[in-house]
DNA sequence: GATATTTGACCTTG
DNA sequence: CAAGGTCAAATATC
């Protein structure tokens, strides 16, 4: 146990390592008369290593949720993670279980209000396929199923699940699973005509693919955080965007541009454009099923609630530990930890 | 004709 | 066995 954790300790070092390098070309390219593609390529990088990192703290904690405390509840989670698909190493941190949920998948929840009058929740940036659409027990209004429309050319799994919010049915839930290994800054974002012009008018929740102007959409985000009992599973998109703006975009022009465009957010929750899954904490639940639903708190917040058991704190080391420098290491992990209220 | 959506059937999981 | 998730044939749209 302990060499596996020193395994995974070691790995979120070194992806946070690799981030910080690769922030550090980033930086040095932007001072170049450089390509938008190279830089983006850099971006991805940066992106895909903060992903791998944060599943490693993510199946850290599950194995200690999993080892600690189960809260039943007969509400199933809102927010429900299996496992990471990003990358073999947190694929290494799996353990057993045959069963569906070993689909490496994470999963996020965002509300999306759409208002002035625009129809259907907002496009997101990138390009879906509608693939099934399901009534669900409890709730009022069907579920979609959509998954990226490059699944086939690109082998991007990346899947959303749309669902009308029954509080607010100008709200939309919708549930994130696995990232986009597609480029959505070279393809989707160009959005095919699949999305743009092909939406048709009828029914309910599948006209989200309607795409307005994304300057006339405003984008509420379920205040996932604002549950009392918070562990690393409860950084909400607007902890993230907290978090990518103090980590780039502030310094970076080339960012802040696209935190301009349709990329990334500058706004705070009160008026959020939609900020894309890339760019969005991910909410895990690691690589352990849990047998026990949490409540419907404890399932936003998806890993267990308890200070203690919070993989955040289990994991105990320090940047400096390591001779990573904050000043150059953009993910401040004061400002990260302090998002959370125990962690003082 | 190509591509997207609909929807009932089927599969997987708990 | 029930419910959620996915498949795939039929259908719609461009």
């Amino acid at each position: 146990m302990e060499s596996e954790k020193s395994w995974e300790q070691d790995a979120l070092i070194n992806e946070l390592i690799e981030g910080m390098e690769v922030a550090r070309k980033l930086k040095e390219d932007l001072s170049l008369p450089s390509s938008v593609d190279s830089r983006n390529s850099l971006l991805q990088k940066i992106l895909s290593s903060y992903d791998k990192a944060l599943v490693i703290l993510k199946c850290n904690a599950s194995i200690s949720n999993s080892q600690t405390i189960h809260q039943p509840s007969p509400h199933p989670p809102l927010l429900s993670v299996q496992t990471s698909p990003l990358g073999e190493e947190a694929e290494g941190l799996k353990h057993n279980s045959k069963k569906r949920k070993m689909t490496p998948k994470w999963t996020e929840q965002v509300r999306v209000t759409i208002e002035n009058g625009v129809e259907g929740p907002l496009h997101d940036g990138y390009s879906w396929r509608k693939y099934g659409q399901k009534d669900i027990l409890s709730a009022k209004y069907p579920r979609s199923y959509y998954r990226c429309t490059f699944r086939k050319t690109k082998g991007c799994c990346a899947t959303k699940q749309v669902q009308r919010s029954e509080e607010d049915p100008n709200a939309f839930d919708i549930t994130y699973r696995g990232s986009h290994t597609c480029c959505k800054g070279n393809d989707a974002v160009v959005t095919p005509k699949s999305e743009d012009t092909k939406e048709k008018p009828h029914n309910n929740v599948e006209s989200h693919h309607a795409k307005p102007s994304q300057d006339s959409l405003t984008v509420k985000t379920e205040n996932i955080t604002a549950h009392p009992l918070t562990s690393f599973g409860c950084m909400t998109q607007d902890n993230h965007h907290t978090l990518f703006s103090s980590m780039v975009l502030e310094n970076d022009p080339f960012l802040r541009s696209l935190s301009q465009t349709s990329l990334l957010s500058t706004n705070t929750a009160e008026s959020n454009y939609f900020v894309p899954p890339s760019f969005l904490v991910h909410e895990f639940d690691g690589v352990c099923n849990k047998p026990c639903p949490d409540s419907d708190v404890a399932g936003i917040v998806s890993a267990d609630t308890s200070a203690t058991n919070s993989p955040i704190f289990d994991f105990n080391f320090s940047l400096h530990s390591v001779g990573i420098d904050d000043s150059y290491f953009p993910f401040n992990a004061c400002g990260l930890l302090s998002q959370f209220p125990k962690c003082t």
